[in-house]
DNA sequence: CATCCGACAGAGA
DNA sequence: TCTCTGTCGGATG
């Protein structure tokens, strides 16, 4: 269906015109003449709006990244199209408004790549279950077989998998160097099928002969047919391994993945995919998921790819300027500190060669040389650390084909090409017990990008915690950190004092809630501090489980190194002075946690925690249930509440038993059951406070009961409301511990609580659950500053609060989430609301604030004012 | 003793 | 399969 797009696409020429580029773009599309005729200029002659559709953007700049950059500092939202396409010479750079995707490919690769416009025709790319890509077609292939040598039982010891692992390293080497006539094309292929027998039983010995041949190791009295191959002088051969048994069906896949054309494979996910797809256990506990090239892109752009393309468009008429550049980035060091498949350091070594030889391109205009000389950067200058064998292999591998792939000259001699196998700097180790700076040795500069693992501190291994303890050996209060710390930690010491600058994706608990106020101080306190960062968005890849998390990227420098700030979000762009650890453009102030309120509030405990194994709760039915079956159940029933069934209106309940009547409750067969259930759980669990509470089975953890009445707040609860759903709950209802409770309170403290001044304090210094909002007492409502106030201000508080119940009431039917719905809230609520925002508000001060930044640098103000006081 | 967190988890469309 | 939105339990301070 698609195939005349394809083609359409393919024959567009790279040299044409920009206007007849995107005519013959627009063409590929079948849009009819008429459209492409009527086509409007946009805001400047350079840029063509299809309205809705596509917006084409002409650029001279050699990097398209600073142009959708420019386009996002004026926001995005204001354009009205879906697609945003820039181009210039050579390449292209697209991004999808609706998905956030970006393409950033060749004008003469576009064609490989023609779904991602699919949109502008109506077609969404969910949609369209179409063919594989060879690259996704490989690494599943290469996963099926290795799969297939486990379960055949021939790896089954640890020495197995590593002669495993080696072997499918080195038959990716093998692919990949007939890809490029290192060796014969077709080698291997017509090896294994014209000397093993269909049954696979010779195939191993076969592999080793080959293996062993390459390494140059066993050339003596070779059959004519093994001759022919090439002697490759690299370490990846050195060892000799054993080689697993094949059988038929993994004869047989050996033989398709060696028939795939490895030709158009791509070397920055290709290694990505291999590693995802059969590496699905290892030693180490450590996850493997990979960084999509728009997400590496979000790195290396801030890091220093745009300050090196604005030097080249500022030089570009310069041959002095331009050979210093050239200079520079051939003594700049690229540093992944984990780089499992090694796709950063991949892309950053194809986006520096594209750099170079736009800078031969103008240099090449202003001398009139033709020829284009070999390139200048090394993979010698980039340099990983993995602590997974298998990873170490695949990323020298992605980095040995790239060098070749993307070398300019002609002349480069295949077998030479060879050699980059062991010239990349990757190190066999684990990252975090290692002295970075006595591996990667500063030179003129070094960059560290990465994507460390994510752990959080209650999910750690024994290694991993181990692994914490001892990077922040010298620091105490240590234990709550998340693993991806410690790379946090360590790049600021390795750029501490330094020029050179470090960036990091990493899951974005680290910028929020407790853990700001036990990493960042370790973080600042070197003199380093956070130069760009991207504010959080959801963790995405092409890989088959998009696993959930929710990342950010943080840009760290030497204190003074970098003076304009530049803080991305998914639509705009803000330069700043200073970022705080929060991600924001305010101050370096982090609010830690307080057992006790820093205002005049009443306490605020969370719920009572069953602890149960669900044997003390009961749905709406087994209530129903129970009670009809015995009567006298009732009396040891209560509603129990925690935030979903307070937001959405659940019936469930729950036992309360009193010490007092736990023998009649006993009497009650279903209820002893549970009792019994819940005594058992708990002594199973290994945790000695947990075998403590087995001794009152039928109690929750805690028994904190509402005597008049009680504000419930939910602990979870969703970012997209405008106002954070809390009520008044009474004396029937037990508040379980997914949601704080302030017992047995005045009702003005309601007022403050569902304030908006409030919620923005809530929201700038709680934790989070992705981007949820993660109500806490300790975070957010003891280290909240509330003026101390008049019984007058009480009572107009008061009275609010009653207007909002009574408007409430008129919904009664409605649960908290219907009445609190983003797009249909009722307009005399939000009124009554906004009255009390005003009330809440005109207690700090008698002029009212402009907008949320105010409030909030107020808040930050007031909070410090009332530490210095306490 | 009692809080904050989860390379999440479960339900609904 | 994607979107929406909050469970549950326990190590930790």
């Amino acid at each position: 269906m698609f195939e005349e797009t394809r083609s359409k696409l393919k024959s567009i020429d790279v040299g044409s015109s920009n206007a007849e580029f995107l005519y013959s773009f627009l063409r590929a599309f079948n849009f009819p003449k008429a459209t492409i005729s009527k086509l409007q200029l946009h805001n400047n002659s350079n840029s063509f709006l299809l309205k809705n559709k596509l917006l084409f953007v002409a650029t001279e700049k050699a990097n398209p990244f600073a142009e959708l950059e420019a386009l996002k500092l004026n926001g995005l939202a204001k354009i009205k199209a879906r697609i945003i396409l820039i181009a210039n010479k050579d390449y292209i750079l697209s991004f999808d408004k609706s998905t956030e995707d970006t393409l950033s490919v060749s004008k003469k690769e576009l064609y490989n790549y023609f779904d991602f416009f699919l949109p502008i025709v109506g077609i969404e790319k969910k949609n369209l279950k179409n063919a594989k890509t060879a690259n996704l077609k490989s690494a599943e292939k290469f996963a099926e077989l290795y799969n297939s040598l486990v379960q055949s039982g021939e790896c089954r010891s640890e020495a197995d998998r590593r002669s495993l692992n080696i072997m499918m390293a080195r038959l990716l080497f093998c692919f990949l160097a007939e890809s490029i006539d290192a060796i014969e094309k077709g080698a291997i292929y017509n090896l294994i099928s014209t000397y093993t027998s269909a049954s696979g039983a010779n195939l191993n010995v076969l592999l080793k002969n080959i293996f062993n041949v390459i390494s140059g190791r066993d050339r003596a009295d070779l059959p004519d047919y093994l001759a022919r191959l090439p002697i490759l002088n690299i370490s990846l051969f050195e060892e000799e391994i054993e080689v697993p048994k094949f059988n038929n069906q993994s004869r047989k896949l050996l033989l398709d993945i060696s028939s795939i054309d490895w030709t158009t494979v791509n070397p920055d996910i290709l290694g990505s995919l291999v590693q995802s797809t059969f590496v699905p256990d290892n030693s180490l506990g450590l996850c493997n998921h990979y960084t999509s090239v728009s997400n590496i892109m979000k790195v290396l752009g801030p890091l220093f790819l745009d300050e090196l393309y604005e030097i080249f468009e500022a030089k570009r008429n310069d041959v002095y300027g331009l050979q210093c550049l050239l200079a520079r980035i051939s003594s700049v060091n690229v540093f992944d500190p984990t780089c499992k498949a090694g796709n950063f350091l991949i892309v950053a070594l194809k986006e520096l060669r594209k750099l170079e030889s736009n800078i031969h391109s103008a240099l090449q205009i202003l001398s009139g040389e033709i020829t284009k000389p070999k390139s200048i950067i090394n993979v010698c200058q980039f340099y990983g650390v993995e602590p997974n064998y298998f990873n170490t292999l695949i990323t020298r591998i992605g980095l040995w084909i790239t060098d070749f792939q993307t070398n300019d000259s002609e002349h480069i001699n295949p077998l030479d090409s060879i050699d980059s196998f062991d010239a990349s700097n990757i190190l066999f180790a684990n990252p975090t017990r290692i002295d970075w700076s006595r591996f990667c040795t500063d030179k003129e500069e070094s960059y560290i990008i990465c994507n460390p693992t994510y752990k959080g501190a209650t999910k750690q291994t024994p290694q991993q915690k181990a692994d914490v303890a001892y990077v922040f050996r010298n620091h105490t209060n240590t234990s709550s950190l998340d693993y991806a710390s410690c790379w946090v930690y360590l790049s600021a010491q390795y750029i501490k004092n330094t020029k050179s600058r470090a960036a990091l994706v990493a899951t974005n608990s680290i910028t929020q809630g407790q853990q700001v106020g036990l990493l960042w101080p370790k973080i600042f306190a070197q003199d380093v501090e956070i130069f760009f960062a991207h504010t959080s968005f959801k963790w995405k890849n092409s890989s088959k489980d998009n696993t959930g998390v929710t990342v950010v990227i943080i840009g760290l420098a030497s204190d003074g190194v970098v003076n304009v700030k530049r803080l991305y979000s998914q639509s705009t762009t803000d330069e700043t002075s200073n970022i705080s650890p929060y991600l924001t453009t305010g101050d370096k102030t982090i609010v830690k946690r307080r057992r006790t309120p820093l205002s005049s509030l009443p306490p605020m405990p969370k719920g009572n925690m069953p602890y149960d194994d669900g044997n003390l709760i009961l749905s709406r039915q087994e209530k129903l249930e129970l009670v009809n079956e015995n009567p006298a159940a009732k009396i040891f029933l209560k509603r129990l509440m925690g935030s979903k069934e307070f937001i959405h209106d659940i019936e469930r309940w729950c036992l309360w038993i009193t010490d007092d009547n736990l023998s009649e409750a006993n009497q009650i067969q279903p209820i002893k059951h549970r009792i019994d259930k819940t005594r058992e759980s708990r002594l199973s669990k290994a945790d000695r406070a947990a075998k403590k509470l087995a001794n009152r089975p039928h109690q929750f953890r805690e028994t904190n009961i509402t005597i008049t009445q009680s504000i419930l707040v939910p602990s979870v609860s969703s970012e997209r409301r405008k106002y954070i759903p809390i009520d008044f709950v009474f004396s029937k209802t037990i508040i379980s511990n997914l949601a704080f409770a302030v017992y047995n309170c005045e009702p003005w403290i309601f007022g403050v609580l569902t304030s908006k001044m409030h919620l923005l304090w809530i929201k700038a210094v709680c934790g989070s659950l992705e981007t949820r909002i993660r109500y806490s007492s300790e975070l957010g409502y003891n280290t909240f500053p509330f003026p101390n106030i008049t019984e007058e201000q009480k009572e107009m508080i008061t009275a609010c609060v009653y207007s909002i119940i009574q408007e409430r009431e008129k919904h009664a039917e409605k649960s908290l989430a219907q009445m609190y719905d983003p797009t249909n809230m009722s307009g005399e609520l939000l009124h009554s609301h906004e009255v009390m925002d005003s009330v809440i508000e005109s207690c700090y001060r008698k002029e009212p604030f402009l907008s949320d930044q105010q409030r909030l640098e107020h808040l930050f103000s007031a909070y410090r004012d009332k530490l210095i006081c306490k």
